[in-house]
DNA sequence: AGTAAAAGTCACCAAATAGTGACCACAAGA
DNA sequence: TCTTGTGGTCACTATTTGGTGACTTTTACT
C-alpha cells in the first residue's frame, strides 16, 4: 500500500506513477500472465486487477469491462505471433518446398516454446468469441496470400490437395504441442517434450512435405 | 446395487421413480449434455443438478462431489470412444497399411460427428486432471499394442519414424475437427465442415499413409 | 400395519465474482 | 494558490456458485 504521503520528495517520490497507457499495458500483461499460468478460465476481473497491481475499477474505466480488455489482449497478441512467418518467402525455385519445411519446423518450435500461444490456441478451440473469429480470419487471410503465391501456382489443379496436406500438418503441429503440455507428453509412443521425439516429428514433417512436392507435381 | 425388486406399482403413482442407479445415470447424462452444449467450463453443480432434474445434494451423496461425478463421467466415456478402433485388425498382409488408413478415416469421421467427444478432447487439452491422465494413459496403452503388433515389426528400426508420422496425422485429425466447430471452419483454405473439404483431408491422409509405407520400408 | 433405511427436497450459509458510487491525490493551467 | 481533470483506491452491493443440515417421502422388509 503506497500510503506514503510525503510526495514533496524531489525525486525519490515513490508514489505510483500515474500513467493511463502504462496502466492499460499492465492490465494487458496481467492477462497474458494469468492466461499462461492458469488458463483462460481463470481470467476473472478480480484476479486480473490483482495481478496488475491496480484496482479493478480501472478495467471498467479504461476498457469498458473484462470482455473488452480480453478482446484487446487477443488482438494485440495476434500481431506478435505472426511475425515469424514472414522472413522466408525466399527463392521460388522449388515452388516453396523449403519454405514450407521452414514454416512448419519454425511453427513447431514456436508453439512448443510458447505456452502463452498454446493457451490462446486452446482458448480459440474452447470458446466462441468474436475477437477469436477476427484473429482467425486474419490468419486465414495471411495464409491465403502465401498459398496463392507459392503453392497454388505451382500445383495447379492439385492446389487443393496440397492445402489439405498442409492443413493436416499444421494442425498436427498445433495439437501435439498443446497436448504435450497438460496431461502427459507421450502421443503414439513419441515423447513430444523430449528432444528426440521432437526431432522425429520434424523429420516426419519434412518427409511429408517432400512427398507432397514429389508426387503432387 | 440392483435394488429393483418388484414394487407394487399401482400404476398412477406420479411420484418420481426412486432409483439410485437411474438417478446416478441421469447425473452422468446431464454432464454429457452440458458438456456438449456449453463446454466443460459450464459444468457447475447447480446446473448439472438442474439439467438432471434432481437435487444437487444427491451429487454429494452419490458421488462425493462434483469432481468425482466428472471423474466418473470421464471414465465412462472412455469405454465408448474406444470401441471403433477394434474391428479392423484384419489381415496383416500389408503390414497394417489399410488398417492405418481405416483407423484414420474412421477417427476423422467419428470426431467430426461427435461433438461430445470433441469437447472431451478440448477439456483434456485445457485442464490438468488425474482422470484425464488416466484415460490418456489407457489410450496410449491401447495404441501401444496396435503399434507393436503391426507397425514396429514391419518397420524395424524405422518404427519410431512411422509412429511420429502417425502422431502427426492423428493430431491433425483431432485438431481440424475441433477447430472447425467453434470459431470458423476454414483452415488453410479448406472448409473442414464441407463434404468436399473433408474428402480432401481424407485423401491427404491416405496419401501420407501410402507414402509412409512406400518409403519407410 | 409398522418401521427403518434410503431416495429426494428445501432452506440456508459461506465464499467467490462482477460491478459501481463515493472518495482521495496529484499535476497542470487559470 | 486555487481549481479542475483525471489517475487511482476503497468500500459496498448484488449475483452466482459450492456446500450442508434438517426435513419429507417412498420403499423394502418384518
Amino acid at each position: 500500500m503506497p500510503t506514503s504521503h510525503l510526495r514533496m520528495e524531489n525525486k525519490t517520490a515513490k508514489t505510483r506513477e500515474r500513467n493511463k497507457d502504462k496502466s492499460k499495458q499492465e492490465f494487458l500483461d496481467a492477462v497474458g500472465k494469468i492466461l499462461t499460468t492458469k488458463g483462460y478460465t481463470s481470467l476473472k476481473v478480480n484476479d486480473i486487477a490483482n495481478a496488475a497491481g491496480l484496482d479493478k475499477k480501472l478495467i471498467y474505466k479504461y476498457f469498458g469491462g473484462t470482455d473488452q480488455l480480453l478482446d484487446e489482449y487477443i488482438h494485440a497478441q495476434n500481431f506478435w505471433n505472426n511475425v515469424e512467418e514472414e522472413p522466408l518467402i525466399a527463392e521460388d525455385t522449388d515452388g516453396g518446398k523449403t519454405a514450407a519445411k521452414q514454416i512448419l519446423s519454425n511453427q513447431f518450435d514456436f508453439v512448443g516454446n510458447n505456452i502463452e500461444y498454446q493457451k490462446i490456441l486452446i482458448w480459440q478451440l474452447a470458446e466462441e468469441r468474436a475477437s477469436h473469429r477476427k484473429v482467425i480470419d486474419e490468419q486465414e487471410e495471411k495464409g491465403e496470400v502465401l498459398f496463392t503465391h507459392m503453392a497454388d501456382r505451382y500445383f495447379g489443379d492439385k492446389a487443393a490437395d496440397f492445402r489439405a496436406m498442409m492443413a493436416l500438418l499444421v494442425s498436427g503441429v498445433y495439437y501435439l504441442n498443446i497436448y504435450a503440455e497438460t496431461n502427459g507428453s507421450v502421443f503414439c509412443g513419441i515423447d513430444i517434450k523430449s528432444p528426440g521425439g521432437r526431432e522425429k516429428i520434424k523429420e516426419a514433417l519434412n518427409f511429408f512435405v517432400d512427398k507432397a512436392y514429389e508426387d503432387l507435381k
